[in-house]
RNA sequence: GGGGAAGUGUCGGAAUGGGCAGACGAGCGUGACUUAGGAUCACGUGGGGCGACCCGUGCGGGUUCAAAUCCCGCCUUCCCCA
C-alpha cells in the first residue's frame, strides 16, 4: 500500500491504541506537579450523534492531551455523559423511548464517534450522571447542601413550562422562553426546592477577577449576577379604607428622587387590591388578572402598560404625592416589586409616563441643556436642579449626598440588590436523581440519612410526565411510602427530581477516582489531580452550568472537601459552527433542527480523520464562529497527502548523504518546532497548522532541488513528532514506516535549539519617509553602522535622493526591521 | 436601551509591547505530466499604471519618522442581557 488511504491506517491504529491501553490515566499516589487534567464540558448524548461542529471541542484539547503526554506529563483526559435531566429525557420522549435505553444507546454512539475522531480518552474512567454510582453522590451533596441551610423549600411564583411539564430556574428562561422546548412559559404558585445560590452572590462575582477565562464569559456571568448599590425607603400611601399604608422601594438612583411622578407596583403587589379605590377596582382587577395571565414573552412585547390604582404615596424627601400605578414592567422579583419611577431620567418610566399623561420634569440637567422639555429620557450624569438644596451638585456626588442625608433622617437605608435568584432546583420529571427527602406527618421534613443512598431511580414504564403537574413518581406507591427515619412512623418520599445541572457541578470531581465507593470523590486522587488545568466547551453553558458548578465548588471548600474555591480555573471557549441552509443558502448554527448537520462519520468516510482534524483546526481561530464549507478540507487533504508522499520516500531511500542545504533545513525545522510549540499553547491552532504547511513546503522543496538528504531524513522524523497531536493515525503509520518503535505517542516533544532556530540572513527594509523604497539581504548579526551606509547607498534611496535633490535629516534605525530615512528637500 | 466581540483580497484567515499588509489554505488563471486523479508539479493571482511609482485593512479626523495596530467621532455585523 504506497496511497494515502486514511480509512484502512484510521481504523488500524484506533484498534491498536484501543488494544495496548495508549490512553490510560497513569496512576499516581502522590501530588505531582507534572499532571495535566484536560476536560471538556460534560456532553448529554443526543440521538442526532455528533456534527463536525463537536469536533471543534474534542480536537483542540485532544491535540493538548497529546501535546502535554509527548511534554511528560501525566495527562487526565476523561469523557463521560450528562444523562439525567431534561435534555436526555425530552429525547427519550421526542422517540418514544426509555431514557435509559436512549441514553445507553446514545452514549455508545457518542464514544464510537469519538474515537473515529482519533480523541484520546481514557474509556476506563468513563462515567454516567445517571448510574446509580453516580447519582448517590448527587444526592450525598443534597444533604450536605441541606445541613448547610443551603437547600431549602418555599413557595414561590415559578416559571412553569407547559410543554415539558416542569417548572425551570430563572436562567433556564431564554427570551422569555424554555430554554430546551422553546415553548412559551408562564408563573405558577408552587413550592418547590430551592438552593441557596445567592449565600455565595458576593464572592461568585468578585472571584471572577482571578479566572483565566474568556472576556465575553465573564462579562456575562457578572450581569447575571447583577449586583447594585442602592437605597431603600418607605413610601406612605393612604388605602382604600382609610388606613396608613406604606411601600418600600428600592433605587440605584437616589439623584433622581425629586423627580419623582409616580410609583409603580407589580400586578402581583399583594398591596394592589388594599390601596386601590372603589372606582378604580374593576378596571386594576381585570389588569392584574390579565396580567397574570399573559406570559413573560408577551408582557415583555406588549410594552409599558399599566392602569392608575386611584391611590397616591407620598415621596418622603419632599412630601410631593404621587400617583400610584399597577405596571407589568415592575417586577415582583426585583426590588421587591414596588418602583419610584422618574420619566425624565429612566427609559422605562419615560414610555410609561408617555402613555398616561404623566409629567417628566428634568432634575439632572444634561450638558448644554437648554431648558426646555427633553426628547427622551437622560440617564447620564449632570447638575442637579429642581431638586432643593441639592441644586447646582454634579449628579454623582449628589446621588451619595442624599443616600447619605436620606439614612440620617432615617427614611431610607443603603442595600445591595442582585439581579441573581436562587436556584430552583425541583423538577416534575422521572428522569433525573430523586431528591433525598421524606415528609413525616409527626416530623416534618426529614433528609434520608445517608447510609440509604442512593434513592434508587425506580425502573417503571409510565415515565413520561404527568399532566397533572406531578412527577411520574407520584404514582408509584412503593416508591413512595418509606418510613421515617426519626419516629419510625409513615412518611412520604419527595417525588420531585433534581434539575440535572445539579450532576454537571461536581462531576469534574468524580473522574479522579470513578469507581470510588467511600465518597464523591478520593481525597487523594483529587490531591493528584486537582482541579481541571483546562476546562473547554461553547459559550451556551457561561451561565448555568459555570455559575452552577462554581457555587458547589465553593460549598464544598467551605465543608472542607476540597482544597479550591474555583472549580475551572483556566476555561476556553470554542466559535460555533455555522453551516448553509442547503434550500435557501442562509447561514445558521449547524444543528438538526436547521436541517444543515455534517457528520463526522461523513467527513471521515470521503477525506479521513486526521484531514477533518486539520481543517477544523486550521479553518479558524479556536475561538471563532466559522461556517463549515466542504470545499476547504482538500487543502488538509493535499497537505496530509503530500507528507505522505515525502515520508515515503524517505523510508525508501537507502543511502542519505549530507548536504550543504541541509544546514538551512535544519534553521527551517528547528523555527518550525519553536513556533508548533508557542502556538498550540497558545491555543493558537490555525498558525499551528500553518506553520506545518509552511515547513513541509521547504521541505518538499528541498526534495525536489537535493534529494533525499541526511537533512531531510532528520526532518522528516522530527516532523512526524510535530504532526502526531494533530492527525494521530497518519502520525503513527509514517513513525512506523520510518523504522520507528511504537508509538509515536509516547514519543518526548522535539525540542529546538537557538543557535540553529537563528536566521542566519535577513530582510532589511528600507524606507525613505516612511515609505518602503527597497529591501536589503543582510548578516542578521549587522552593526547600526553598516546597515545605515548600506540603507544609503542602495539603489531604491538613490532614486529617491538624486532625482529630487533631498536630503537626509534623520535615520530611524530599528535593529533587525529597519532603516527608515526622513529628508527635507524641494519636493517635500 | 445596557454589556461583550468583531469589521483586512473572490473566500477562510495571517500580521497588534506601532516597523515589508495579505503568511498558510481555498478558489481562479497559465503551463507540465499523464496507468485522466477529489492526483501531482511549476508559475501567477488586492486595484491602477508601459514604467519609476500611486492607491489600498468599514467611514471621517488625529498622534508619529512610521498606524490594520494607538487616540477621538461615526457606521455595520454577531453574541448576551433587557
Amino acid at each position: 500500500m504506497n496511497s494515502y488511504d486514511p480509512q484502512t491506517i484510521e481504523a488500524r491504529w484506533q484498534r491498536w491504541w484501543a488494544d495496548t491501553h495508549l490512553y490510560r490515566t497513569p496512576s499516581l499516589s502522590s501530588a505531582d506537579a507534572s499532571t495535566f487534567y484536560c476536560l471538556d464540558f460534560f456532553p448529554y448524548p443526543s440521538g442526532d450523534g455528533l456534527s463536525v461542529g463537536h469536533g471543534r471541542n474534542y480536537v483542540p484539547t485532544d491535540v493538548i492531551s497529546r501535546y502535554y503526554r509527548m511534554r511528560g506529563r501525566a495527562v487526565l483526559h476523561p469523557m463521560g455523559w450528562d444523562a439525567f435531566g431534561l435534555p436526555a429525557e425530552n429525547e427519550a420522549i421526542k422517540r418514544g423511548i426509555h431514557p435509559r435505553e436512549t441514553t445507553t444507546r446514545y452514549a455508545a454512539n457518542y464514544r464510537r464517534q469519538m474515537n473515529l475522531l482519533g480523541c484520546s480518552y481514557d474509556w476506563e474512567r468513563e462515567i454516567n450522571s445517571s448510574a446509580p454510582d453516580f447519582y448517590r453522590w448527587t444526592q450525598w451533596f443534597f444533604l450536605l447542601l441541606y445541613r448547610r441551610g443551603l437547600a431549602y423549600r418555599a413557595i414561590g411564583q415559578q416559571w412553569w413550562c407547559p410543554d415539558c411539564k416542569t417548572v425551570l430556574a430563572d436562567e433556564q428562561i431564554e427570551a422569555g422562553a424554555c430554554w430546551r422546548c422553546h415553548g412559551p412559559v408562564h408563573k405558577r404558585d408552587l413550592e418547590q426546592w430551592y438552593f441557596r445560590i445567592t449565600a455565595y452572590a458576593d464572592e461568585l462575582l468578585s472571584s471572577l477577577e482571578t479566572l483565566d477565562w474568556p472576556e465575553h464569559i465573564l462579562a456575562m456571568q457578572r450581569n447575571w449576577i447583577g449586583r447594585s448599590e442602592g437605597i431603600e425607603f418607605d413610601m406612605a400611601v393612604e388605602e382604600a379604607d382609610g388606613s396608613e399604608a406604606s411601600f418600600t422601594v428600592y433605587t440605584t438612583r437616589p439623584d433622581t428622587i425629586y423627580g419623582v411622578t409616580f410609583a409603580a407596583l407589580a400586578p402581583e403587589h399583594p398591596l394592589v387590591l388594599r390601596i386601590t379605590t372603589p372606582d378604580r377596582r374593576a378596571e386594576v382587577s381585570a389588569y392584574s388578572a390579565e396580567a397574570a395571565r399573559r406570559s413573560e414573552l408577551e408582557r415583555l412585547q406588549a410594552g409599558r402598560d399599566g392602569v392608575f390604582t386611584g391611590a397616591y404615596a407620598v415621596n418622603p424627601v419632599n412630601g410631593v404625592r404621587v400617583p400610584v400605578y399597577v405596571a407589568d414592567y415592575v417586577l415582583t422579583s426585583y426590588g421587591g416589586g414596588a418602583i419610584m419611577a422618574v420619566p425624565a431620567h429612566d427609559g422605562r418610566d419615560w414610555d410609561f409616563a408617555a402613555r398616561h399623561g404623566i409629567p417628566a420634569p428634568v432634575v439632572i440637567a444634561p450638558p448644554d441643556w437648554d431648558g426646555k422639555p427633553l426628547a427622551e429620557a437622560y440617564t447620564g450624569p449632570g447638575v442637579m436642579v429642581n431638586s432643593g438644596l441639592w441644586n447646582g451638585l454634579p449628579s454623582e456626588e449628589a446621588k451619595g449626598r442624599i443616600a447619605e442625608w436620606m439614612e440620617a433622617q432615617g427614611i431610607a437605608h443603603p442595600t445591595v440588590q442582585y439581579r441573581m435568584r436562587d436556584w430552583l432546583i425541583s423538577r416534575q420529571r422521572y428522569w433525573g436523581a430523586p431528591i433525598p427527602i421524606l415528609y413525616c406527618d409527626a416530623c416534618g421534613i426529614q433528609p434520608v440519612p445517608e447510609e440509604d443512598l442512593p434513592v434508587d431511580l425506580p425502573h417503571i414504564e409510565a415515565w413520561l410526565p404527568g399532566e397533572d403537574g406531578r412527577s411520574p413518581l407520584a404514582n408509584v406507591p412503593e416508591f413512595v411510602h418509606a418510613i421515617c427515619p426519626r419516629c419510625g412512623g409513615p412518611a412520604r418520599r419527595e417525588t420531585d427530581t433534581m434539575d440535572g445541572f445539579a450532576c454537571s457541578s461536581w462531576y469534574f470531581l468524580r473522574f479522579v477516582s470513578p469507581d470510588y465507593a467511600d465518597g464523591p470523590f478520593d481525597p487523594a486522587q483529587l490531591a493528584v489531580w486537582g482541579p481541571p488545568d483546562l476546562y473547554v466547551g461553547g459559550a451556551e453553558h457561561a451561565v448555568m452550568h459555570l455559575l452552577y458548578a462554581r457555587f458547589w465548588t465553593k460549598v464544598m471548600a467551605d465543608a472542607g472537601l476540597v482544597p479550591f474555591r474555583e472549580p475551572f480555573p483556566v476555561l476556553r471557549s470554542q466559535g460555533v459552527m455555522h453551516a448553509r441552509d442547503p434550500e435557501t443558502d442562509e447561514v445558521c448554527r449547524m444543528a438538526k433542527s436547521a436541517g444543515n448537520v455534517v457528520t463526522p462519520d461523513s467527513v471521515a468516510a470521503s477525506y479521513g480523520a486526521d484531514a477533518l482534524r486539520i481543517h477544523l483546526l486550521f479553518v479558524a481561530p479556536f475561538d471563532c464562529n466559522t461556517v463549515w464549507e466542504e470545499e476547504g478540507i482538500v487543502g488538509a487533504r493535499r497537505f496530509l497527502n503530500r507528507f505522505w508522499r515525502l515520508a515515503l520516500e524517505v523510508a525508501a531511500t537507502e543511502r542519505t548523504p549530507g548536504s550543504p542545504a541541509d544546514a538551512n533545513l535544519r534553521g527551517t525545522v528547528h523555527r518550525t518546532i519553536e513556533r508548533v510549540t508557542a502556538d498550540v499553547e497558545a491555543f493558537k491552532f490555525n498558525t499551528a497548522v500553518a506553520g506545518l504547511m509552511e515547513c513541509l513546503n521547504e521541505m518538499a522543496t528541498h526534495s525536489r532541488v537535493h534529494g533525499v538528504t541526511a537533512g531531510l531524513v532528520e526532518a522528516a522524523r522530527v516532523f512526524v513528532l510535530l504532526l502526531a497531536p494533530f492527525a494521530p493515525h497518519v502520525a503513527e503509520e509514517l513513525w512506523e514506516r520510518l523504522g520507528e518503535p511504537y508509538s509515536v505517542h509516547r514519543q518526548p516533544w522535539p525540542v529546538w535549539d537557538e543557535s540553529l532556530a537563528a536566521e542566519e540572513a535577513i530582510t532589511l527594509v528600507v524606507q525613505v519617509d516612511g515609505r518602503l523604497r527597497d529591501k536589503l539581504t543582510v548578516p542578521a548579526a549587522i552593526g547600526e553602522e553598516e546597515a545605515r551606509q548600506q540603507a544609503l547607498s542602495c539603489e531604491g534611496v538613490r532614486r529617491q535622493l538624486e532625482d529630487e535633490g533631498r536630503r537626509v535629516t534623520r535615520v530611524v534605525y530599528v535593529p533587525g526591521r529597519l532603516v527608515n530615512l526622513v529628508t527635507q528637500g524641494p519636493a517635500a
